[in-house]
DNA sequence: CAAACTTCTCAACAATCGTTGAGAAGTATG
DNA sequence: CATACTTCTCAACGATTGTTGAGAAGTTTG
């Protein structure tokens, strides 16, 4: 039968190979340039074929859903997280410069690998139902890279989420809602800036604030003399 | 004429006085809590209408459009923005402290103060249309109440503005996207991590981190002994 | 050429959106 | 009661959305 044939030897290639994989690249490139800028729900699955040069029909004959092509756009960045996390291995005392750099450097980079973080973090800020959906999305692509490196104590954990949500902030701040003083800023100054504190929250010991809150104060007792500002 | 009439007496009140401005209050409160939550785009007039057991033409009636319901949100919040703005004054060796704890408290408190905050950042971030429609509004409600205190120097008005965008970004951390070791923690020990960085920004000297780069370090000299794990 | 196959477009569906105009329902004034 | 006014609902509009099915256009195999 045809159909055995067909099945046994399969995609035997009597087709033709006219865009072929050239306009699935296409609708994948379109769709992260507007999912970065416009979030998911602004972005129209007619636009980014148009985008595209092609019908909105093949976009869904490709992907099968929007949600589904959005995340393929979102698994179509390369290794930026591990770039990001391999910042956190090395020398203590130097430890927020290179993670404040590496943050910096991925989102200044090429769109490849920054407009899928672009469209993430877009649409996972943009509502709460959005957030659920992608939070071990998140987690998984954050976490696992970042997840042997703090496996040590839950402190460290808590440091490095901290740390890394003031560096999405600055970059928030920079590169989507465009700050006058932090866009104006080279990133080797904005370095010089953002290292110090971020190395403070990485290395520095919690200190109790205020009277009571006796949990806090896990172990390490250095903090505070040459570690915090050093760079 | 009887248009004449009551244009002089402006509103001498024939009508009856029913829910009066209730529903006016119920479609704010629904508006607020819905555009926090779901953002902009995923809020809908019929859907923020049934939350106030009020049709969706009543919404139009009172607000004008889904644009003006949002701007009327936004305005709904108190002074926030200034609550925040005052802990830039003080003494500044606790500097980071007070601007730490004063970003946290506004999140932490009031519905009717961090849901218009909410509100605001989601539609900001969510693209970058919005971004920058609303980029005057956030600069408005943010730079006019800050905007005293950094008048003095450049270089001051960067540090306010990294230092805000990082603490924005802890706060999205951990109550929009709800990272998990962020939100388990207290609100003080929370200051204990986070105050050092913010005070490493907003008051010590930007070093220069690379080789060159010759333009930053501008005057400060005093740095980095007492003032920056202190609390 | 004919048949099989892939690539892509056209036209349309059903749902939902913001928005509008007309008119009930009810209360004050004459 | 009759009139004037306010408050609110009903029904519908036009536009846009994601999604679908049928069928052109073109390429390869027999």
């Amino acid at each position: 039968m045809s159909i055995d044939q067909a099945r046994s030897a399969r995609s035997l290639g009597t087709g033709p190979r006219l865009g072929s994989r050239a306009s699935r690249e296409a609708i994948l490139l379109a769709a992260r340039t507007r999912f970065a800028k416009d979030g998911f729900s602004g972005s129209t699955i007619r636009g980014i074929a148009g985008d595209a040069g092609v019908d909105a029909s093949l976009v869904m004959q490709y992907f099968g859903s929007k949600n589904e092509l959005f995340a393929a756009v979102i698994a179509s960045g390369p290794n930026t997280m591990s770039q990001i996390a391999e910042a956190f291995d090395g020398p203590e005392d130097c430890l927020g410069e290179r993670v404040t750099r590496a943050f910096l450097e991925v989102w200044d980079g090429d769109p490849v690998e920054s407009e899928p973080l672009q469209a993430l973090l877009r649409a996972a800020i943009g509502s709460e139902q959005a957030t659920t959906q992608l939070k071990e999305l998140i987690q998984e692509r954050v976490l696992v890279d970042l997840g042997p490196r703090l496996q040590h104590d839950a402190d460290m954990k808590t440091r490095i989420e901290i740390a890394s949500s003031m560096l999405v902030g600055v970059v928030v701040g920079r590169r989507l809602v465009g700050l006058d003083a932090l866009v104006r800023q080279d990133r080797d100054s904005l370095v010089g800036y953002i290292a110090p504190a971020i190395q403070a929250i990485l290395s520095a010991e919690s200190s109790d604030v205020s009277s009571v809150t006796s949990s806090a104060a896990p172990s390490r007792s250095t903090a505070a003399h040459g570690s915090i500002p050093v760079i």
